[in-house]
RNA sequence: GCGCUCGUAGCUCAGCUGGAUAGAGCAACGGCCUUCUAAGCCGUGGGUCGCAGGUUCGAGUCCUGCCGGGCGUGCCA
């Protein structure tokens, strides 16, 4: 149930009763203030413009032909034209226990798309950094939210596992081994580390310089040998990155990897293609796509490489064959990337060449959803403070065991164990609601205090609002699957809460439809607000009120702790009983 | 140079196909706990929405120019 397209629908089909072209929406939107409640419609002021009549005749002319059943309990024409609609009390009242029956929450399933969500994709040459974290979080909020819409969703963890830079890595690898009877195991523990020393030990040494570049030019030709250490390299990095996944509670696992390597061999293939049909050219050495939808410096056709001088290949390469497979093989109808806005230009470029070539159909739809960088309090990129990238790994502990000191410093009955897992919650859920709950377009400010504080729009507020639902029916000793009477909402808030409640699946739609976490965050940060005022201004328990009061807050109660729970699962933060 | 992106309260951020008096949180100040978890609630103050034009009945939102920040721009990914 999605009040506000119900309203759409029936308001849409009044104007084309009144007269007025299809063309014009009816405009339906939540009131914005308290004042003008429900919705409100807004479509009688741009279609009067058209009808060349006053815009309060045409709302009016708007009413006369809506057919809303028991849905409404008043319009009224207000403004300039405004249409605000009071929704009745007992069909809200209806609606709420109809989603709570629905183990969906109300949440209609849209016609399945096969979505092909492209994110984390970390390099496998180093540890996972924040550098990592955006795409991560906020690709796997937006791939849950496409599943509970029932949409068939195909997780592509891009990893980066091919290229140069592994010719040195394996190299290392082997030098290492033999030197020190070290296990590839122990010379990987910290990948970080195990970079640098590669990279130090190429450039001091000529010798192993060139040796790694021997086994560039090996594991391209699929050297038994060097393709062994390869494997052993990506398998031990790839499993660093999978706890970073469970530590997150991310949703990718072994099975969703498909990285640069797999589309090693067809990559020639797919350049072979380009030139044979003319869209890529040769140019100073390299195999070009000029592209004159984009624009170089002196204003002519921007150029895409797809072939190095050398014959060696690019990640726009990749990324075409990438596409093709996507297309092709995996038959998506969208294409979703979360990747760093920085590679937006890359990105266009290669989805123009995609199309043009024919890889990407017109109907499939590719979409990179960009995102700002994650900076430090003095908004410059997030650092240690000796200036290095801060490993994901680091960060997840420090947020785990800030959560564990602030646990402590209240005063608690919880027992260790409690506070262990407790702390893992609401670490881990602030870190990543700091990120989801930001637009994900632009750069954000990461702040330790604000986003592991109790008070404003962070995960530990909506963690505590969940535990405050649950402690009732602790207190109550009532199961709500139990409860059996009807909702009745008499006071303001519990209007106010309901009206929220049954907007969940608004929230959920633009997640999907825009690739927007943090509108659902702010809906459930409402949603939270809105409760606590609720138990603030309806006792439930408490003496003196009455059997019917108590069984219809209840289920009130237990239709928050359910859209909290299941909004929280679909940004990937866990919820508890007590904290 | 060209392209992308951002500029909203002291700070961090919302503002959905243009709509009513631009909203939250933090910080500040003032109230509310013998009563369901006060990690909470209620209230007060705080804004020329970077600047200037334009389109419109109506602009934070659309268009143009300018100022300021970030990023990108042929052989890394």
């Amino acid at each position: 149930m999605n009040i506000r397209e119900l309203l759409n629908q029936q308001f849409q089909a009044a104007m084309i009763a009144a007269g007025i072209p299809y063309s014009y929406s009816p405009h339906v939107t939540p009131a914005k203030k308290a004042g003008f409640r429900d919705y409100q419609a807004n479509g009688a002021m741009a279609a009067a413009k058209a009808m060349k009549d006053n815009p309060r005749n045409i709302a009016q002319s708007i009413i006369e032909h809506l057919e809303l059943g028991d849905i409404a309990e008043k319009l009224e024409i207000a403004g300039p034209g405004f249409i605000n609609i009071h929704l009745n009390q007992q069909w809200l009242a209806e609606q709420v226990l109809d989603t709570q029956r629905d183990e969906k929450l109300g949440v209609e399933k849209d016609a399945a798309q096969t979505v092909v969500v492209d994110y984390s994709s970390p390099n496998l040459a180093k540890e996972m950094h924040v550098g990592h974290l955006r795409s991560t979080i906020i690709g796997d909020a937006v791939v849950k939210a496409l599943e509970f819409k029932g949409h068939h969703v195909i997780r592509q963890n891009h990893v980066g596992d091919w290229g140069t830079q592994f010719g040195m890595l394996i190299a290392e690898l082997e030098s290492q081994q033999q030197n020190a009877d070290t296990s590839a195991e122990m010379a990987l523990q910290d990948l970080e580390v195990f970079y640098q020393q590669a990279k130090k030990h190429f450039d001091d040494d000529e010798t192993f310089a060139q040796t790694a570049r021997d086994y560039v030019v090996k594991l391209q030709s699929g050297d038994e040998a060097i393709l062994n250490m390869w494997q052993q390299f990506r398998d031990i990095s790839l499993k660093h990155s999978e706890e970073i996944y469970e530590k997150l509670n991310v949703s990718l696992t072994r099975t969703d990897v498909m990285g640069e390597s797999a589309y090693n061999k067809d990559l020639p293939v797919l350049v072979e293609d380009l030139k044979s049909r003319e869209f890529a050219v040769e140019d100073n050495g390299a195999t070009v796509v000029f592209l004159e939808e984009f624009k170089d410096k002196e204003g002519k056709p921007s150029p895409a490489i797809i072939q190095k001088q050398d014959g060696g290949y690019l990640y726009a390469t990749t990324d075409l064959a990438c596409i093709r497979h996507r297309a092709g093989t995996l038959k998506a109808d969208r294409l979703m990337y979360f990747i760093d806005a920085r590679q937006n230009l890359h990105m266009q470029q290669v989805f123009t060449i995609a199309r043009k070539a024919g890889y990407a159909s017109e109907s499939l739809s590719l979409e990179h959803h960009g995102f700002g960088t994650m900076n430090g309090s003095d908004g410059k990129p997030f650092k240690t403070r000796s200036g290095g990238t801060v490993k994901l790994a680091s960060l997840v502990d420090e947020a785990i065991e800030r959560a564990t000191q602030l646990i402590k410093a209240r005063e608690t009955d919880l027992s260790d164990q409690d506070i262990k897992e407790i702390a893992q919650k609401v670490g881990v859920g602030a870190v990543k609601y700091a990120d989801l709950s930001k637009t994900r377009t632009n750069d954000y400010i990461f702040n330790w205090d604000s986003m592991l504080s109790f008070e404003g729009n962070t995960a530990p507020y909506l963690q505590y609002a969940y535990t405050r639902v649950r402690s009732i029916f602790r207190k109550a000793n009532v199961d709500p699957s139990t409860l059996k009477s009807s909702i009745t909402l008499e006071a303001p808030q519990e209007r106010a809460l309901a009206i929220k409640l049954l907007q969940f699946s608004e929230a959920v739609d633009q997640v999907i439809k825009e690739a927007f976490p943090h509108v659902l965050c702010t809906y459930l940060y409402e949603l939270s607000s809105l409760y606590m005022s609720f138990y603030e201004a309806c006792p439930i328990l408490k003496d003196g009120v009455e059997q019917s009061a108590r069984e219809s807050r209840l289920l009130i109660c237990e239709a928050v702790a359910n859209t909290m729970k299941q909004g929280l699962e679909l940004l990937g933060i866990e919820v508890m009983e007590r904290m």
